[in-house]
DNA sequence: AGTGAAAAACAATGGCG
DNA sequence: CGCCATTGTTTTTCACT
């Protein structure tokens, strides 16, 4: 486990929301000197509590209109056509999100598409043809309401 | 619509990966000069296709253990009681994801914690007290695969 | 639409209190 | 941990194609 002060935590909510803010005005919002945010930040780094830097952009901005989470059950629990299935939402790039749920549905895919034509070709082109797959149903995302995912971490004080 | 050319997509593409690249980077793996990186990415981020930096933070690191997909069914769909759900969803800082949805279910919620406890405290001291809330179906997820967030650019060319 | 070089801003270290 | 100074990078602007 990583110690992490309140300090810490101030410097990762702020590189959280906005990480192009400099040391120096990092500094001023949380009331620590720009040398030690910078000594910090790269501890954090090296610890790998920061994993990245990265851009969010607009998917609307790209064209991509269509957000669906699609519940993937498997049927023969072979343990190749598992793993086959596995390596292959890994690599699709329209594949956001991919989890293991409890309950009913086995796996659960967040999916980000131009159009609702390009998310049928994804189920039916690419999903249901593989031999893992037993049954798949999608549900679109009318209205995104938040989308930030940005980790809480006021409870970790 | 805001045109973006070849060049575009490349510089969102690399960005989108690792924010943390320096212009003279992106020029080198794109092949154009430094100067107009910086150009094209400020006209990328006023236009608001780049709507913001983040760092993206390692959820283990900090001690949140637990990610859980839940499913929120409103029941009496009084317009006033809507509204405050979703301001409540809106704000709670533990919700990383909050979309309404096609199909039986109204909302799902990306929710991220620091252990069941604290998943069971929110469902049941939080959701389902509210007036407009029917019925709530959560599932953890016991494996994450991917969870990028990753817009897939290649199709926009 | 683009390049390249100069100027301004910034990050990263080290020394000291 | 703050403060200050230094060094090396990086961004940004400008002149020119």
């Amino acid at each position: 486990m990583i110690a992490l002060d309140g300090f810490d935590m101030k410097i990762l909510g702020a590189l959280q929301e906005n990480a192009a803010l400099t040391n120096q005005e990092v500094s001023e919002r949380i009331g620590l000197s720009a040398s030690q945010i910078s000594r910090r930040r790269q501890k954090l780094e090296n610890d790998g509590v920061i994993r990245r830097y990265r851009a969010a952009l607009d998917p609307e901005a790209l064209g991509l209109t269509v957000t669906a989470f699609v519940g993937v059950t498997l049927g023969a629990h072979s343990r190749e056509n598992a793993r086959k299935f596995r390596n292959m939402v890994t690599a699709m790039p329209e594949v956001q999100e991919a989890h293991t749920l409890t309950g009913d549905v086995d796996y659960l895919l967040k999916i980000v598409v131009r159009d609702l034509k390009a998310l049928s070709r994804i189920i039916n082109d690419e999903l249901l043809p593989q031999e893992a797959v037993q049954n798949v149903r999608s549900s679109i995302a009318m209205e995104t309401l938040k989308d930030d995912n940005f980790l809480p971490l006021g409870d970790n004080l």
